[in-house]
DNA sequence: CTCAACTAGGTTTTT
DNA sequence: CCTAGTTGAG
């Protein structure tokens, strides 16, 4: 039990309370994954609880995964070493899934199903808009995928949603679309995030033998982030703990930050009367950051009404007071953080090591403001990565890749095939479309039961119906060898033979050469896959895909050596849960955060000073955050004033920064000169011409530079989406910025100001 | 049907 | 500033 003596006496307290409902609030820093661990470690070991009776819920697949690890390795070191196998550690998601495959039968769904994303679910959206010819600007996509989302959160059908919204005009329309959007992912066998929850709740309420099998498997239940639960995970929690009642949920009401997603707040505030007699345990000491911060955080925290009373506290020194800084402009706040990450760089920290890369990040706001600082770092040769909002999987090449796979594993996707049936071009257009989609609904079929009639085909053009043929034998074929072969050879053998990367390959442009290089990158996380698990389907792989979230890309530890070392930038959402030595916030602004959207709703307003509250708790030895007096914000300037969140920090804990002059003639990445008071609106691109560039040339701009740069005929120049080119004609009003690219004496684009460099 | 070119509208946060 | 959606010429 050696495992134990490393907890602080709540902690313990926490781990032995094994019966019953229990209720711990965590405090940022408190040591919850420890006693988490522990508890688990402890259920195995000494009551001899079998880990395939044990469920523990995650808020990401990373936290699920290293909280494995870390039971496997208390495991692993006891006298009598046992192993986590069976033990289920997964988010909600997951742990949905898990149930569903092997029960979708009962809800009517074939065993097969995949799961469809947020762009998926609106592409779904806009083709009812499109059938039922309603006006896109009254029904947004994203409008009635929201409406739909809360009424599956809440467990309400379409005729669920009319009898609560009573009938009038608009619930109708809302009404016929969610009937037809319930409709047209049933028919595709798919599933969207909401229906994974929603799906075994409804099996749990009409299948009584199977929610009786998991309530007596799960005799122990740990939930973390119980904060951030919405209604529909409370039922899925309720009902099983249902069984025998040992419910431990983990949690802290001031790090609720997904209230706009869902989250209810409510769920760990009532916990004590949903669970009667339940017990409840506060981790208030903290052991990582210096008191300063911690301090500092509960004065902008305490702001907040209706919270569970506690108040964090350590046994660290003071630290350095939290450092706030006002800049020009969004270019000059990344100067400021660069410099004094130069400045901090190698300086020994608390922890008696100097500070690497890696010890810094900087959380903002939005992922908006990720870009400055990424231009800026790589200008001063600062290395770092963004976590998150990388968009590989949204890329175009990736998605039309991924639809094929999906295709494969469920042909009755739809969606995925109308996708793809024209890309690679196969002759197959609007209208035909249109027509296809038609028969299939009449014959009752999917679309691609319809393609695979040769009769059908052969009413098409000569050349559409050789390809479709093609495309349909391809796909069967496939699907019907899926146990037979690797997901490797499914993705090599659909690349080749839809004619998909052919074609890439034939374009010969450069943006198919970085298409294809992104196709390759996908392949690489296959064998990547397939390393890990040597078994692995296909349809784990798509899951794998389709349930990663952002803070599953995060390093952990096993990547190569100079990926190691880069500060992060994330967004203040994705940094729950982490800790850094140093910490920067920017865009401490008004209207950017707290976001303006919030600002008009007391709620909206505490929930942004709990975000707040998640990124100050953060840094263990130095936060600084950062403003500036305004920014490019859609291309235009907007002048800003300072958070309201500075203000409510005690000034006797914040030191202001005030800033240096900035120097004058030359911005310190080399870049021209900008000078006081000038008239440069906003970086135009023909300001270069007063500034005295060649008679005829005309002028882009480098988007990480506010001045222009002066291009004529001739320029070799790089695009970032059309790759390289050269100059050939310039627009003779110079305003617009246009270049016409000519590789290979073809006229390949004109375009506007747009990112170009000259080479 | 397909591509290039133009145009209007849009920013939180994510499983 | 960016992108997705639309339009018009082959």
């Amino acid at each position: 039990m050696s495992y134990l003596e490393r907890l602080n006496d709540k902690q313990k307290e926490a781990v032995l309370c094994t019966e019953g409902p229990l209720l711990v609030l965590a405090g940022a820093g408190s040591g919850k994954t420890s006693m988490m661990t522990c508890r688990i470690a402890y259920l195995i070991d000494e009551l001899g609880v079998s880990p395939y009776n044990i469920l523990a819920v995650t808020f990401t697949n990373k936290a699920a995964g290293e909280m494995r690890e870390r039971v496997d390795k208390i495991l692993a070191g006891l006298d009598n070493p046992r192993t986590s196998d069976n033990l289920l550690i997964a988010t909600f998601h997951s742990a949905c899934l898990r149930i569903l495959r092997v029960h979708a039968d009962l809800l009517g769904y074939g065993k097969d199903f995949v799961v469809y994303d947020t762009s998926d679910q609106k592409t779904v959206a806009k083709g009812i808009i499109k059938d039922m010819n309603l006006d896109i600007k009254r029904y947004t996509p994203q409008y009635l995928l929201s409406v739909i989302g809360d009424c599956k959160e809440k467990c309400l059908d379409p005729e669920g949603y009319l009898r609560v919204n009573g009938e009038n005009f608009r619930s109708k329309v809302v009404y016929e679309v969610y009937k037809a959007y319930e409709n047209i992912l049933r028919k595709n066998n798919a599933m969207d995030f909401d229906d994974l929850l929603l799906n075994v709740v409804r099996l749990f309420e009409r299948e009584p033998e199977v929610l009786g099998k998991y309530q007596r498997r799960f005799r122990y239940i740990m939930v973390d982030e119980y904060q951030d639960t919405n209604t529909i995970q409370y039922k899925f929690v309720k009902y099983l703990a249902e069984g025998y009642g040992n419910i431990c949920v983990v949690g802290d009401d001031d790090q609720c930050i997904y209230e706009w997603r869902g989250a209810d707040i409510r769920n760990i505030l009532d916990f004590e009367k949903d669970f009667r007699d339940a017990k409840v345990i506060k981790l208030e000491q903290n052991y990582r950051s210096c008191s300063n911060i911690l301090k500092a955080a509960h004065s902008v925290i305490k702001k907040n009404r209706g919270r569970k009373d506690k108040e964090l506290w350590t046994t660290r020194e003071d630290g350095d007071k939290l450092v706030y800084h006002l800049s020009q402009d969004e270019r000059d706040e990344v100067r400021y953080v660069a410099e004094q990450i130069s400045k901090l760089k190698n300086e020994d920290s608390k922890e008696g090591r100097p500070l690497g890369y890696s010890d810094f990040a900087v959380l903002y706001r939005t992922n908006a403001q990720s870009r400055a600082f990424e231009e800026g770092f790589r200008l001063r040769g600062i290395p770092c990565k963004v976590v998150g909002n990388l968009g590989f999987y949204d890329r175009k090449e990736i998605k039309d890749v991924m639809c094929y796979l999906r295709l494969v594993q469920n042909p009755k996707d739809d969606v995925s095939l109308e996708r793809i049936i024209n890309e690679p071009k196969r002759g197959i257009g609007e209208k035909t479309m249109e027509k296809l989609k038609a028969l299939a609904e009449v014959r009752g079929e999917s679309l691609l039961e319809t393609l695979s009639d040769r009769e059908v085909t052969a009413g098409l053009s000569a050349k559409a119906e050789a390809a479709i043929n093609e495309l349909a034998d391809l796909i069967n074929g496939y699907h019907t060898e899926i146990e037979n072969m690797t997901v490797a050879e499914i993705y090599d053998g659909l690349l080749a033979r839809s004619g998909y990367l052919p074609a890439l390959q034939a374009a010969n442009t450069v943006e198919a050469e970085s298409r294809i290089e992104n196709i390759l990158e996908l392949r690489s996380a296959i064998d990547q896959f397939q390393k890990e698990q040597p078994a692995g389907t296909l349809m784990e792989f798509l899951e794998g895909k389709a349930l990663a979230s952002d803070s599953d890309k995060l390093p952990d530890g096993n990547e190569e050596e100079d990926e190691k070392e880069k500060v992060l930038l994330m967004t203040l959402h994705t940094a729950k849960g982490l800790e850094f030595p140093v910490v920067f916030m920017p865009g401490m602004e008004e209207g950017l955060f707290p976001g303006f959207r919030a600002m008009d709703r007391p709620e909206g307003l505490e929930e942004e000073r709990r975000l707040c509250y998640v990124g100050i708790t953060r840094a263990k030895e130095k936060l600084f955050l950062t403003g500036a007096k305004g920014r490019t914000l859609y291309g235009k300037w907007t002048s800003c004033s300072e958070s309201s969140f500075i203000r409510e920090i005690d000034p006797i804990l914040l030191e202001r920064d005030t800033p240096v002059e900035p120097k004058k003639s030359v911005y310190r990445d080399g870049y021209a000169e900008k000078p006081s008071g000038s008239p440069f609106r906003g970086g135009s691109s023909y300001a270069a011409k007063s500034a005295g560039s060649v008679a005829s040339g005309i002028m882009s701009q480098n988007r990480s530079a506010s001045a222009p740069i002066a291009l004529s005929a001739g320029d070799r120049v790089a695009h970032a989406k059309f790759g390289e080119g050269t100059v050939t004609e310039v627009s003779p009003d110079g305003k617009t910025g246009v270049i016409i690219f000519d590789s290979e004496g073809r006229k390949k684009m004109a375009l506007g100001i747009a990112p170009i460099k000259k080479i």
